[in-house]
DNA sequence: AACAAGACCTGTAAGC
DNA sequence: TGCTTACAGGTCTTGT
C-alpha cells in the first residue's frame, strides 16, 4: 500500500487523531503473526505511557512513547483507524491501542506484510533501520554527488537501483515510475548509464513527485484511505502508472508496461530514453 | 558486492 | 455459478 507519502499522511492523520499525548491504557494484540511475531510483551512494554510525538523514517512509524518507543511500518496493506468502542472490529484488525478519553486505535492488515515491535532506545540502530539511505528531501545527504556515486556502479535497471532502500527511502513502485517519467529516463535503462546531468534531474524530479504527493495526501488505490478515513488525490496526478497504452499526458506518447525485477513498471515509449 | 528469484499473505478481478 | 490464475502500494532471505 504505501510509499513515503502515503506513510507521512498515516503520520500526520494520527498525530490529528490522537490529540495530545493520550495514555495508553492497554494494548491487546488479536494475531501477533504479522510479518515478525509482534512481541508478547508489548502490553506491559507501552500500557501506563504517553504517546508523545510520531516521527517517521523511509516508510516506517515511529511512535515515541517517552522511554520507549512502537515501530511499525504499514507492509502493503496496512492502516490505522480510530474506534469509539471494540463493537466494531473487523477481521483483520490485528492490534487494538486503547487510550484514554480518545477511543481505540486499530491496527488493520489483511496481508500481514506489515510490523510492530518495541524498541527501549537507539531506535536508528534498530536491524531494519540501520542500513537504510538517505531522506529523499533531505538535500544535505540526497543529493546529485549522491545519487550519482551510487548508480554509476550499478548495472541493474534505474527503477530498481532506486528502490533499493540503501540507496534512497521512500521511493516504491508508483513513485519510481513516476519520478523517472518526470526526468525522462526509460526505467529500463542500466544505472550506469545514466549520465551525471540526468541523474540530476532524477533527483529533482523524485524531490518534486514525493513533495506533490504529500501535499497531496498520498494517493489512494485499492484500499490506502488517510488515517482519518478519507482519500488521498496524488492518483489523479498519475502520468504513466496503471496508464499502459494510454497517451502521455505531456508528449502524446504511448504508455507502455513491462516487469522489472518482478514489479510492473510504466513509461512513456516517446519522451522517456 | 550485486543481482535475480523466492518467500511471506489475503483479496480482488479476470478468464474459462 | 464456480474454479483457477494473475496480480496488488514491500522487503527480507536465499542462492548464484
Amino acid at each position: 500500500m504505501p510509499e513515503l507519502p502515503e506513510v507521512e499522511t498515516v503520520r500526520c492523520g494520527l498525530l490529528a487523531l490522537i490529540g495530545k499525548k493520550p495514555l495508553i491504557k492497554s494494548v491487546k494484540i488479536r494475531n501477533r503473526s504479522l510479518r515478525y511475531p509482534v512481541p508478547t510483551r508489548i502490553n506491559q512494554a507501552l500500557k501506563g505511557k504517553h504517546i508523545v510525538d510520531i516521527s517517521r523514517r523511509a516508510k516506517y512509524l515511529i511512535w515515541n512513547c517517552g522511554d520507549i518507543y512502537l515501530l511499525n511500518h504499514l507492509g502493503m496493506t496496512g492502516s490505522w483507524r480510530l474506534e469509539k468502542n471494540t463493537k466494531a472490529l473487523r477481521k483483520h484488525d490485528h492490534a487494538v491501542f486503547e487510550l484514554d478519553k480518545i477511543g481505540y486505535l486499530i491496527y488493520h492488515d489483511p496481508r500481514r506484510f506489515g510490523m510492530i515491535d518495541v524498541i527501549k532506545e537507539n531506535v536508528d540502530e534498530h536491524k531494519l533501520l540501520a542500513k537504510l539511505g538517505p531522506e529523499p528531501l533531505d538535500k544535505n545527504n540526497f543529493n546529485t554527488d549522491y545519487l550519482y556515486t551510487q548508480t554509476h556502479k550499478r548495472k541493474a535497471s534505474i527503477k530498481q537501483v532506486i528502490m533499493d532502500q540503501a540507496v534512497v527511502v521512500g521511493v516504491g513502485n508508483i513513485y519510481a515510475s513516476e519520478s523517472l517519467h518526470r526526468a525522462g529516463i526509460d526505467p529500463r535503462r542500466s544505472a550506469m548509464r545514466v549520465s551525471k546531468k540526468r541523474i540530476d534531474k532524477l533527483v529533482q524530479a523524485i524531490r518534486h513527485i514525493l513533495g506533490a504527493a504529500i501535499k497531496a495526501g498520498g494517493s489512494t488505490i485499492s484500499d490506502f484511505r488517510q488515517a482519518g478515513g478519507s482519500d488521498g488525490y496524488f492518483q489523479h496526478h498519475f502520468q504513466v502508472y496503471e496508464r499502459e497504452g494510454e497517451t502521455c499526458k505531456k508528449c502524446g506518447g504511448q504508455i507502455k508496461q513491462c516487469v522489472l525485477g518482478q514489479r510492473s513498471s510504466y513509461w512513456c515509449n516517446s519522451c522517456q530514453s
